[in-house]
RNA sequence: GGAGAGGUGGCCGAGCGGCUGAAGGCGACGGUUUGCUAAACCGUUAUACGGGGUCAAACCCGUAUCCCGGGUUCGAAUCCCGGCCUCUCCGCCA
């Protein structure tokens, strides 16, 4: 499918009338870009626009002249005049062109403004917990880690998979691979139970879905990168790409909104710049399997708020039917992606950590992602506007075997299998 | 990987280098007719950006877009080159 060129990023009519709201947002985010210098461009490129537009109006009109003279000899007169307008009409063009050569990366730089409601903050740190549920569990007897755990139960095994792809690698055998594919196979029931779509979706994706979703350019060395491929194909870190970039450059019936994608697939994050962080076992990895639940919904931001809600519901229950415990936390602005307007992690009780991890993060982009997809609808009045998209995790393995390996153990170094998830493993309902 | 064919509006499908933003049909929408529905008839039916206009619209003008990019030409949907994609055949393959 072409990519259409007219492809926008953020509304630069909105950057017009209001630079410093989206200033300060590249403050609050820690995003590197200069407004002043994006103005100043843009208003250069108006004036370069109008000089050209107008050239060619006059180019256009006389070359439709020509068309009409019979004399040979006006006609020839005529053709020469014309000739000497060409040359400064593509100039004039050429200045336009390479004004907003510079202007698109600048403008792809520009973040969303975080919501009204989100809370400031510098990092993590900051985020503000609003919920927790389920109750931690004490132990009577010193808990062991999952990768101990693992090793022992014969689930994990890390060192080969060091072996054989480096740092961050690992084989998950036996029940460890059931176990994963059981919570996989869960989360993606209850996804269906609510009515999402089930796709199998490409991991492997060009520039541009990868660019539409935010990812790219900041961001761009998080992905794995096949550059021997011309054009260059990227590993997606998440479904989330390929389901959001699903509709591109198409525009949809309104009577067709919402949709409500859920997808399973591998998930390839480079975790550069991560080094000595979270090294042990299998919290942070290059590459896991998570199922994820993607809305594409009108261009009303009541409506982005509610399915906000309901996505981070919908991973809830599938933490609930785990009984792990759990809180919600809302993201602060400085903890927020490029185009993120509002975001909720849920952590779940991880005992080695002694504290809750992240395991599913629900973000919301109003039209930030759509704009730069060309994702549209056409409205009941006739207008074609662009989609919201939200996003949210619905289950990511096998770092939530964190959670479940760890808080479902026992004295005796065995591990109860959670209720839901033993009818995905033939009623087996202990490890070890 | 090798050899061919092709990419036009929501869809189908015309299109001679100039008056083609694009015939015709279908669909959709509005209207007339009708006891209701259907049929028939009339009309409307791309998007983006810029300028003008307005309280806001309507509307008017310009530019661009017939897969994308570049070239030839006073002028390109039409000619040439490159790319992407689709289809057919051969090879390879889970």
């Amino acid at each position: 499918m072409p990519i259409s060129p007219g492809r926008v990023m953020i509304d630069i009519k909105l950057l017009r009338e209001n630079p410093e709201k989206y200033r300060r947002a590249a403050e609050l985010k820690k995003i590197q870009v200069d407004v002043a210098a994006v103005l100043d461009l843009d208003s250069a490129l108006l004036k370069l626009q109008q000089e050209f537009e107008k050239l060619r109006a006059e180019q256009n009109e006389a070359s439709k002249q020509i068309g009409r003279l019979k004399d040979p000899d006006q006609k020839q007169a005529a053709i020469a005049k014309v000739s000497a307008l060409k040359d400064q009409v593509k100039q004039a063009e050429q200045r336009w062109k390479s004004a907003e050569a510079q202007l698109r990366p600048l403008l792809l730089q520009v973040p969303q403004p975080p919501d009204e409601d989100v809370p400031l903050g510098k990092d993590d740190s900051e985020n503000v917990e609003i919920k927790r549920w389920g109750e931690v569990r004490p132990f009577d007897f010193e808990p062991k880690d999952h990768v101990t755990l693992g090793a022992k139960l014969g689930l994990i095994d890390i060192e080969r998979g060091v072996k054989l792809a480096g740092t961050r690698s690992y084989f998950l055998l036996g029940l460890g691979t059931l176990l994963h594919q059981a919570v996989l196979r869960l989360a993606q029931d209850m996804m269906l139970e609510r009515g999402f779509v089930p796709m199998t979706v490409p991991v492997l994706v060009r520039a541009e879905p990868m660019e539409g979703t935010g990812y790219f350019p900041i961001g761009r060395e998080q992905s794995y990168a096949m550059t021997n491929e011309d054009p260059p194909v990227y590993l997606v870190g998440t479904a989330e790409v390929s389901l959001t970039a699903y509709h591109m450059n198409e525009t949809l019936d309104v009577a067709s909104l919402p949709r409500r994608y859920v997808a399973t697939s591998s998930c390839f994050r480079r975790e550069a710049g991560t080094y000595g962080k979270d090294t042990a076992g299998l919290y942070r990895i290059h590459q896991f399997d998570k199922v994820e639940q993607v809305i594409i919904c009108r261009n009303d931001v009541e409506e982005s708020k509610r399915w906000h809600q309901a996505i981070l519901a919908n991973a809830e229950d599938v933490v609930q039917r785990l009984k792990l415990p759990y809180r919600v936390v809302v993201v602060c602005t400085g903890d927020l992606g490029q185009g993120q307007a509002a975001k909720y992690d849920i952590e779940t009780w991880m005992p080695s950590r002694k504290n809750y991890g992240e395991t599913h993060s629900a973000s919301r982009f109003y039209d930030f992602q759509a704009r730069r997809l060309n994702l549209r609808y056409r409205d009941t009045d006739g207008k074609v506007r662009y989609c919201h998209t939200l996003n949210n995790t619905v289950i990511a393995s096998p770092r939530i075997l964190i959670s479940i390996l760890e808080n479902y153990q026992n004295a005796d170094g065995s591990v109860t299998i959670p209720e839901a998830l033993r009818p995905y493993l033939g009623g087996r309902e202990k490890i070890g």
